[in-house]
DNA sequence: CATGAATGAGACTTCATTCAT
DNA sequence: TATGAATGAAGTCTCATTCAT
């Protein structure tokens, strides 16, 4: 499947390349072809924001036909849904693998936040996905920002961090790490961009100056660090 | 295919008896249509979000035929422009009108943030309508973050301040601000939210946590507070 | 309107002659499109039936753009709904004309068989319309099925009529009436069908065998009899 | 592609056994696939009626693969035939199975009719599909109607019956059966509904008053009465 | 024969935009 | 300028049908 000529449009190179790979390994089920839509959306999101996606252009991204969307989804809002919630268990675990023998909370909240300005850096179109994803997929938030309510309630533990409100503690993090992406996107990035918004964001977390910049500009840990 | 501007022209009685109550700003007498598209256009995104803004409910709830809004944009897209310019503009002049006799940077930076988090809890569906704004208005951050650009300049020179580059600061408190409001759009709201939100974001542009407690929950001034 | 070329396809002759005549008289609105699309559908249902009626079809047999239908119905539905109304509303008009001056029940309702029968016979096309709106718009039955109900009553008062349910009897005369046409449609049609339907039904409703085949053959009346 | 009868091969253990439910007739003994299909169908029908039956819903209702289907039918289209041929001699049976033994046609028919009342008085949603088969399966009534018409002659001959036509008094006789099964689908019901039809069609047949009502309202026969 | 993923035509519906009045 | 009917492209979704396994 997949490999159904279809009269829509030449694929796009990765997309061969995509396909191209798959079908060599010998995955048993035919199913994939939701995780294929669920990447075609991806390069969509990045490409013109999720409330644009349009599932017969999902459709094209994936070398699909219109109506085989609909075997794996049941609507429109369903993809959606699907694509935030496997995008936010594939950020969660690339930053779980990063930090396994991290024990200091700040020190974790730190790492995840440089890895997604990081990766912004790396790849704006991602983090234009990404951050189209934080702004509306609901079951995103809470799926990723589990780890992040962790991480915050160790530093408390820990005294690194002090704050009011949890609530509004992680609701500060997530939105100081997605507008340092936003302004990536935008085509602005600083000189260890990812530093200084880590740094930011301990201090307004309550961590000391001095303490928040040695953290923040720690080496960045090895791992597999950031390969979509 | 109609010129684009244009406030010359009379309109019906109920709309001019409309418009009069909007005292924004001392415009010739007629044809304030456009502003009337415009409050139109607001009232629809803290219902359903810009993206859903149709051009026919616009002219239903503005009491304007569908063809006439083209007299006075060129497009959706045109309509969207003006819609998050004109908020911009009236956003700075609300704060602006806080901040007259307030010299210190750090706290016309605290009155700002503290303004749109106030008003997000007062008025959950127009802060809905600003985030929207901000995330998909183009001209939108350029026309209000000028302000805040020159607080935080002000703050570096007052010592208040201290930070790396000046466009990621400038994110981070856009960014943090925004994301107090979408919490609260989503239905949390903590004590002193605003005072709480200052602080964050003072402390992550350097100020030490004492002043920083110390100017986030000061008084907040008078003035026309927030009325929309 | 409804004269904008439309690259849809050539109008059927009757289509050009139907609007080639509205426009003739001076009528004062344009939307008559509506009565336009209603007309077009009923063309439909005689061709395929109420259920294959699809909108875009049905635009183009009006000549009109798909989206127009959407100016005067909200869905397909209220098509199904409208037509079928106005059709009861028509025919309902027609019987009432003929039987103006009929003051006996068992007459006027035999002249309401005959007619439909009748007109049947003489246009099969019309019937195959009329037998989809009895079967599946629920509007329909209420709006025409009145006048027969009131036919009954009159026919037991007068004492031509007995039958012990007169909802039983509203559907047996419908039903026989709508089973004659079907018959004709399907393409027989006897000698005097009208008046053996008639007679057939006038028995079935207590009316003795002389008397009911003297009013069902008695003289079809005149006025504007049955012109489509 | 794909032959069409066949009732040859083994099924899914689950399906013999339900098959096997059904003694209708002594098939060989596997491949009942066709006549579970067709069985489903009808479920379908009470559901739903027949316009809205969809392949894939008819597979997953009969238990089998959609593909499957084309292994026993040809089309939608088919599989519509079918079932309506199959609902016509099975209504024929259970008629015939009532009437072994009675010689008069009036009788005859009256049973007929008051069978088909009855049944749908007993399961209305029987009715609806019934009524659906009537209105679209084209070799629904030829196969049905024989008996019909059968009766109508034996009554003529015996001196019961009187009309000009006797395909007009079949579809007499049809319709007016049909038309009380509707009424009871709508909702209405009358005591001694299945009787009151009945009296009504053999008096419509040129039958005196008294003698159809005695016929109408005798004691309905024993028998495999009617077990769908 | 059975399966069920894939297909793709086609249905309904929305909505930005145009244009005659 | 204002109107609002008309347009038609585009989008979502359904479903009969095919075909490799």
């Amino acid at each position: 499947m997949a490999t159904k000529v279809s009269k829509l449009k030449p694929q796009a190179p990765e997309i061969a390349a995509r396909t191209g790979v798959q079908p060599t390994r010998g995955f048993k089920k035919k199913a994939r072809t939701r995780q294929l839509l669920i990447e075609s959306a991806l390069r969509i999101y990045a490409r013109k924001g999720m409330v644009d996606l349009a599932l017969n252009e999902l459709a094209e991204e994936a070398g699909v036909s219109s109506g085989t969307i609909y075997n794996y989804f049941r609507s429109r809002e369903d993809v959606l849904e699907a694509v935030g919630l496997s995008l936010a268990i594939e950020l969660s675990q690339q930053v779980s693998n990063l930090t396994l023998d991290v024990t200091r909370g700040a020190q974790r909240l730190s790492i995840g936040v440089r890895t997604f300005v990081k990766q912004a850096v790396r790849d704006p179109q991602w983090a234009r996905a990404v951050i189209q994803v934080i702004h509306y997929a609901n079951g995103f938030k809470t799926a990723l920002t589990e780890n992040v309510r962790a991480d915050l309630q160790l530093g408390v533990e820990q005294g690194d961090f002090q704050y009011a409100d949890e609530n509004v503690a992680l609701a500060f993090v997530v939105s100081a790490t997605a507008g340092a992406m936003t302004t990536i996107v935008d085509g602005y990035t600083a000189d260890g961009h990812d530093g200084l918004v880590a740094e930011m964001v301990l201090r307004g977390l309550g961590m000391p100056g001095q303490k928040a910049r040695c953290i923040a500009r720690a080496p960045y840990p090895r791992g597999l660090p950031v390969q979509k």
